[in-house]
DNA sequence: GTGGTCTAGACCACG
DNA sequence: GTGGTCTAGACCACT
């Protein structure tokens, strides 16, 4: 399993794979050139539908993210700044809004030190 | 007007404003009793349709947040913590995915600061 | 209390209100000639606004159960078969769809006898 | 044709899809991992809007009723009992009803046999 | 084809 | 004025 999608989320399946793609090459866990699993693969593992994960490759050689090569499949050809820059933005936003309910700077704090300093954190 | 929307998410706009009112609660900008916008001057107000806020208060009903009285309105009855609970959870989710991404600690850091020690943010 | 109004029923608060008062007719704790509560009056007494008081005794009105005597009040002028009848037919389709659930008629029975020979109910 | 539905009913329509599906569900007419007709097929056979058999299936989904899946359709998950208690409360203060009308006991048993032990009925 | 959301506009019941 | 329901029709995501 390469990753997980919510299939119980608003945001569409085929997005969730271009997110957890782009996620996986910015995190280098994918590499330029590197090949990603055949649709029908992916697709099979993730347990959707076919057309679903082409869509998903289809939109990321839009972007320039993925090159599709016939016959053989897609490679990696590399990712630009503004896919992290947005979730940072986004990060930033989620960090505000927890702000104004009254969450403190302390207990932010406190789940950042569990993310970075705790080996059992993804 | 009361808050935003954003027309452009994948998120359903009657999710979106369960959402809002929810953190309105949490954050004391309305208590128990008070009586939330009728849903047409909502509507209005938010650019949406009638029917959409109507879900979204009927949602919120159902959750035991609102209350409805007809011919007067809605009035808010309270929130368990449940929703601050899975908020703070959705937060630490993303902070991992910055960090598999390669964010350092002092970036998000940086950002945490910037959220609450400057004015003109949020 | 003259009798109860189930606000989060689905049937008009009116029409609770007639079909109230003509059960008190049907059974004879309302007889011909006796004055029916003033509107504003029973208004009070259930909680509920003048005016769906004043409409339900004006559908009445209308369908020859009460009549109203100017600056006086109504009284009542009796009631056909009909409102009986409708209830025995809706009884009947009710026990039809709980035979068709599957309660079987010793159920029923048992129900039958609670309610008629037992001096704790109704 | 699924079921009959009461236009003239107080009870919204939505409501009254509710009731019968999960009446469908105890009598065993529909099981566990059943597919339920289509929305848009259920309207169009009962002659209300697919918005309208839509809510009602989603008010199913949200009591654990329905499970809804996406491209496919909705299926059966299961029921409580609390249905049918309610369907037998429900039954036992109508007649308490008609007794307080002056029903006998005997016109109550007459109606009983009618509906067990006629084929003509129901 | 399936479900999910949204709009525009209508009518009803209640205060 | 308030909420509650329904219609007709649209667009999107998914199989």
């Amino acid at each position: 399993m390469w990753f997980h999608i919510d299939m119980n989320s608003h945001v569409p399946v085929y997005k969730q794979i271009c997110e957890r793609i782009k996620a996986m090459i910015i995190s280098g866990k994918l590499k330029e050139g590197d090949y990603v699993p055949s649709v029908r693969k992916l697709a099979l593992d993730l347990g959707v539908n076919v057309n679903t994960v082409a869509r998903a490759y289809r939109e990321l050689v839009n972007e320039g993210v993925l090159q599709s090569i016939r016959g053989e499949g897609y490679i990696v050809k590399g990712i630009g700044r503004s896919f992290l820059e947005r979730k940072l933005k986004d990060f930033k936003k989620n960090l505000q809004d927890l702000k104004t309910m009254g969450v403190s700077e302390g207990e932010i704090e406190k789940i950042l030190k569990e993310v970075f300093h705790d080996d059992t954190n993804g």
